[in-house]
RNA sequence: GGAGAGAUGGCCGAGUCGGCUGAAGGCGCUCGCCUGCUAAGCGAGUGUAGGGUGUAAAGCUCUACCGAGGGUUCGAAUCCCUCUCUCUCCGCCA
């Protein structure tokens, strides 16, 4: 969310904004609720001011035995008048308040303008592409040939997109959750959280999910409760409503959920395989900031996220998206692409954002500098570090072997019983 | 699921028959004084949000907020209703 001084005071790069982003909003109607809402405050203020006054005169005349039956009747015409005003006042706030929290983010200036994925940039590539001395196979392939990923079966437990693990796959998955974890808590400083994979719509507005995403989210039939599309939902919405010290920042915090995501308007796309799932795994890395210190904390944040895949020693790279591309919360977006050798491409692994105060307005995260008494709106960032299927994805295609069977990377092995290669459940 | 108790400022805690209670008292914290050091002591200050005024900061001023929402009333932390959360006991359960 914005701030509606901000955007009184600077319409014109608000308007440049939206047209960056492709967004039609327009911002008359926000500036004439912002009129007309300060317009009712001023006057109901100002009647409740009398009626104070007034109170306090009646209590007195009373407590002198006096009569105060004109005044008393002339402060019941007086309190329905500010019954209306206040109601009014409700009312546009609603109205004004709805409007803007569908309003995107304003775009970092080291954002580069663009309309769609084409004109991301990349900023830098990391290892060398793999060399087989045979037709590299798709995961799902690998992993069907070895019997460790049944999507059959997890088409008939579930749907489409969800998918049984087995044996050797499901090991895989629950050392990489434990390696990306230590990795980020022991070298990298974070606190590992374990959340509520289900949150209520307060915290879903706080992030940004809702109210303008609520098609991509699975919820609770007859409850105000939603299944978790990321841990950033629930681990920045930790501090909502609260007042920080400037000594507790930054505060680094990292956590394992798993994820769902409806995947609407996705139909037909990534049907096969672990890349697109209805359900998936994800350690998240979630910063809080003071507001100075955000976008070098975005780079850090991002170099831990990217350690993981070199320790894993897998092919990468990052690419900063355009002004069209990035997601209606953040301000800037780094994106980690991990290379996969059957599919000859590049796919998205993580996604590591600068959200600045638009998450902290929305969710009311705050904190006092030491000294001053005035409250400051916090920075929030957060990153995957990593999606963890889709890691499982990369390492099953890039360190697959001709007879079918999977080198486990080294830095995993123990976590695996020290086993070295993956041939089968 | 059944029965009961509660929710007040950073924390503890008081608010009688509704009327200078944004809220006593204490703790904590900040600044100053005092003091070989520390402790103790003395003095002052110490919520949040929004509006007005102010070039800005400060200041001044108004309004709202005592779990949330509604109601009664000239006036509600105090009375009534609904909801949420917390705690205790019973039942059930990983």
């Amino acid at each position: 969310m914005l701030d509606v001084k901000f955007v009184r005071e600077n319409i014109g790069r608000v308007r440049q904004m939206l047209e960056e982003r492709r967004s039609d909003i327009d911002l008359e109607p926000l500036l004439a609720l912002d009129e007309q809402r300060r317009g009712i405050l001023v006057d109901v203020e100002e009647k409740k001011h009398r009626r104070n006054v007034a109170s306090e005169e009646i209590s007195r005349l009373k407590k002198e035995k006096k009569d105060a039956a004109a005044l008393i009747e002339e402060m019941k015409d007086l309190g329905q008048e500010i019954k209306v005003l206040d109601q009014q006042l409700a009312d546009v706030e609603q109205q004004f308040r709805d409007f803007l929290l569908i309003i995107p983010n304003v775009p970092h200036e080291s954002v580069p303008v663009g309309t769609s994925e084409k004109d991301n940039k990349v900023v830098r590539f990391w290892g060398d592409k793999p060399s087989f001395g045979f037709a590299p196979k798709p995961h799902w392939e690998i992993g069907e040939n070895l019997g460790i990923l049944d999507f059959e079966r997890g088409a008939k437990i579930t749907g489409a997109r969800f998918t049984l693990y087995w044996g050797a796959a499901a090991a895989l998955e629950r050392a990489l959750i434990s390696f990306m974890l230590d990795i980020h808590t022991s070298r990298h400083g974070y606190t590992e959280v374990l959340p509520p994979f289900i949150v209520n719509g307060a915290s879903m507005m706080g992030t940004g999910q809702l109210p303008k995403f609520k098609e991509d989210l699975f919820k609770l039939d007859g409850w105000d409760y939603w299944l978790v599309p990321t841990a950033e939902v629930p681990v920045t919405n930790i501090h909502r409503d609260e007042i920080l010290e400037e000594a507790e920042l930054p505060k680094y915090l990292t956590a394992y959920t798993p994820c769902f995501r409806s995947e609407a308007g996705s139909h037909g796309k990534d049907t096969r395989g672990l890349i697109r799932q209805h359900q998936f795994n994800k350690v998240e890395l979630v910063k809080l900031t003071k507001p100075e210190d955000s976008y070098d904390e975005l780079e850090k944040l991002l170099q831990n996220a990217e350690t993981i895949l070199r320790e894993l020693g897998i092919h990468y790279r990052v690419i900063v998206l355009c002004s069209g591309d990035m997601g209606f919360s953040a301000s800037k977006t780094y994106d980690i692409e991990v290379w996969l050798p059957a599919q000859d491409t590049y796919r998205e692994i993580s996604s590591c954002s600068n959200f600045e105060d638009f998450q902290a307005r929305r969710a009311n995260i705050r904190f006092r500098r030491k000294g001053r008494s005035r409250t400051d709106l916090v920075h929030t960032i957060n990153g995957s570090g990593l999606a963890v299927g889709r890691t499982l994805v990369a390492i099953l295609e890039n360190y697959q072997q001709e007879d079918g069977s999977v080198l486990i990377p080294e830095v995993l092995r123990p976590y695996m019983g020290m086993a070295r290669e993956i041939k089968g459940r």
